[in-house]
DNA sequence: GCAATAGTGTCTTTCAGACAATATGCA
DNA sequence: TGCATATTGTCTGAAAGACACTATTGC
């Protein structure tokens, strides 16, 4: 009997113009090659520590990026999804700012709305509306849309982040205090926003200390 | 190059007592025969139309028991957790109510406290661990304990339920109305708990079309 | 000064917990 | 009646949203 195909999917999801996108990749190989797809690839027993690995390897080597927040999603399996074969695909998410992913300049990535792309292969359409569905979700209670913000940003603008992933207007004072009680951003001294004809903005950062995990929060936004 | 050895677990959780516990089973084969550990196995193409389906057989074939819930933990990995070579498990896990264990009266299957079990075989006690954080945390913003429960229960026997799983006392005008408000709950008419030298409590049932899907709610116990 | 956005003070509404009163069964 | 627990009413404090006011920049 055929041996079951171990694979891993990436979710690569970003923030562009206020828009939440997935990166696309088009597949060098068959099956389904040519098309746009997420990137993914085999486990290798050689190489991989555990899937986690597989992932990060799997973007590095097709984009180039190393996302500074990666999840694991949910393991979609099945005989009919890959057509070589029952298959299993273990996914992660991962959030990257869209200045990362600009900056990496892989010409191949391609950043297409979250609800765009049509005509996926596998059942990567089913997979990107899980990722999308965990981020909303876990936005609501969780420091996760920092990782979408940059190195460093302003209250309002990380404002707009949690409104365009949340897709709805926050309470300035409220989004404010919630912020305050997280006490997970820490003002870059004397850094400010530059450029409007109007009042700067105190720029903020993630503390160090919360870099690699989340911060969740008692009662949502 | 040998293949990866592609299984599913299950995490099998039940109240007993006020105290959350695992089935464990005695392994019938190698490695770690005779150990106790979570019922697992092989995926198998040919009766499998998925990892979930593949974790209900495992259950069905091991306990005896189906499930009333039952979702995806998440996928563990690795060269080192199973001792035949590079692995991938995923992992179920599932809430039943201890009568539902009771009555399928499995002679192999042992409830033991979450925390009780140590030597346990694999990464098992990490999987356990990984399972109670997930269930403990859905419970505060979630119909999941309702699972728990079994077929029918009164408010004052859900509260605790909930208790148990968070770990603390809950306000009671508060739960009622949370129950109240998240509309999920409905009376079995003219049924009363008895026994007690006490007032009777109204039996309540979770909605059938609530049956097989979570309801969350906006805030929190 | 004016436009535009940042940041804050305060009032009002909403929600959760405390407390207590009432309800209902059994001995 | 008295005890134990269920159920409900009401008060109070905390949290969230609405609104408006002040602050700071470029023009």
């Amino acid at each position: 009997m055929q041996q079951i195909l171990c694979t891993v999917d990436v979710v690569l999801l970003t923030l562009q113009d206020d828009m939440l996108k997935v990166a696309l990749l088009r597949r060098d190989r068959e099956p389904f090659k040519g098309v746009a797809a997420l990137p993914g690839g085999f486990i290798r027993q050689q190489d991989d520590a555990d899937t986690r690995d597989a992932a990060l390897r799997v973007l590095r080597d097709k984009t180039a990026i190393e996302p500074p927040y990666l999840e694991q999603l949910a393991t979609f399996s099945g005989p009919a999804r890959d057509p070589r074969g029952w298959s299993v695909s273990v996914v992660y998410y991962a959030l990257v700012p869209f200045d990362v992913i600009d900056s990496a300049g892989h010409p191949d990535v391609k950043l297409v709305g979250v609800d765009k792309p049509v005509g996926l292969p596998f059942d990567h359409r089913l997979i990107i509306d899980t990722a999308v569905a965990r981020l909303r979700s876990k936005s609501q209670y969780s420091s996760l849309p920092c990782y979408l913000a940059g190195e460093t940003f302003t209250l309002p603008q990380l404002q707009r982040v949690y409104e365009a992933l949340m897709g709805e207007a926050l309470n300035k004072v409220s989004f404010r205090r919630k912020m305050t009680e997280m006490d997970m951003l820490e003002p870059v001294e004397g850094a400010f926003s530059a450029g409007g004809a109007h009042r700067p903005a105190q720029l903020y950062r993630l503390k160090p200390e919360l870099r690699d995990r989340l911060t969740l929060i008692e009662r949502g936004l």
